[in-house]
DNA sequence: CGCCTTTGGTTGCAATTTGCAACCCGCTGT
DNA sequence: ACAGCGGGTTGCAAATTGCAACCAAAGGCG
């Protein structure tokens, strides 16, 4: 493969984590196929009807997210042709980005309602929006928050504000 | 320009907003010139130096974020060889899809910082993780989450919950 | 066992995109 | 008038994308 298309986390490597994620996830594809694997497909064949993508293109791109971690490739046992792909935790872990982009073409493409749709197993009702958070769990808006350099970050001050549940997984 | 790489919502359109999304967005470049702008990035040679990008490739970028409405381009009054890009509301309105990005690449990179670091205004410490909410504010784990075809949705109960102030802007 | 089918890929090739470098052009400052 | 800056465009080579055809290891079956 090719050194004119240089990694992203070569080039900003330390500095930020966005194009390490970006490397793994920043084509058009990775983002539909994580979609079509939290939808519950699993299959090379399921994917490519799904996605109508070409099937070169798909088999790359399946490489390159077991690669990356994010699925896990098994040739099943009961029939040795069928590969199961499964998302890893890690890929799990990509949900809220990719919600937080559906809400966001949700609100501003023309009204346009995605399928299936996210809903709270408690009460089965549609998901309210990715939000960012305090480190106390305070749901904080974009007017509240501010960029700091790493170097002038105040120490946390004394046990004053007990770290809520903050969950993840 | 071609007819090779089919538009994602022309195939997908409404079923989903993801495609919709990545349309405007999913692309290589395209969060790491959010994530400049997010850091007061506004003119194309600063754009230019901080991420190293071919000036053909970040003049198309640029150009294409301008036409989704994700950033605004202006020539300036006082210098007219300057244009300002700035981010649009709807620009702005992706951060938590970035950061939620960006937190992933931390938790999953090895051990990555990223600098700027998003803080808390009040107190000055470091954000939380970006989260998926429940319709009553509520965070919400993956294993609390479900997906439901749209037609079996619940109607909403009689207001037995009230809805939580989600802020988004 | 031979032969067909399914599954999950490769391969060959043309069209498109990316990236580097050089060039361009309307301001501004002097 | 003229050098230099800001923001691009252009030409070309290398890489990626996509279509369509081909391939091969299992399984099914008469």
């Amino acid at each position: 493969m090719g050194k004119l298309r240089e990694p992203l986390n070569d080039i900003y490597g330390d500095n930020c984590a966005l194009p390490l994620a970006l490397e793994a996830m920043g084509e058009r594809w990775s983002f539909m196929i994580l979609r079509a694997a939290f939808n519950g497909v699993h299959h090379f064949e399921e994917f490519q009807q799904e996605l109508s993508i070409a099937r070169n293109i798909l088999s790359n791109r399946l490489s390159r997210l077991v690669d990356h971690g994010i699925m896990a490739r098994e040739v099943m046992a009961e029939d040795r042709r069928k590969v199961r792909y499964e998302l890893t935790q890690k890929g799990i872990e990509l949900l809220p980005a990719m919600i937080a982009l559906r809400q966001w073409g949700e609100k501003w493409g023309a009204g346009v309602a995605s399928t299936p749709v996210l809903v709270d197993t408690r009460d089965e009702q549609p998901i309210g929006p990715v939000t960012m958070t305090a480190h106390d769990g305070r749901t904080l808006t974009y007017g509240e928050l501010l960029w700091k350099h790493r170097s002038e970050l105040q120490p946390l001050g004394q046990a004053r504000v007990r770290m809520a549940p903050v969950a993840a997984e």
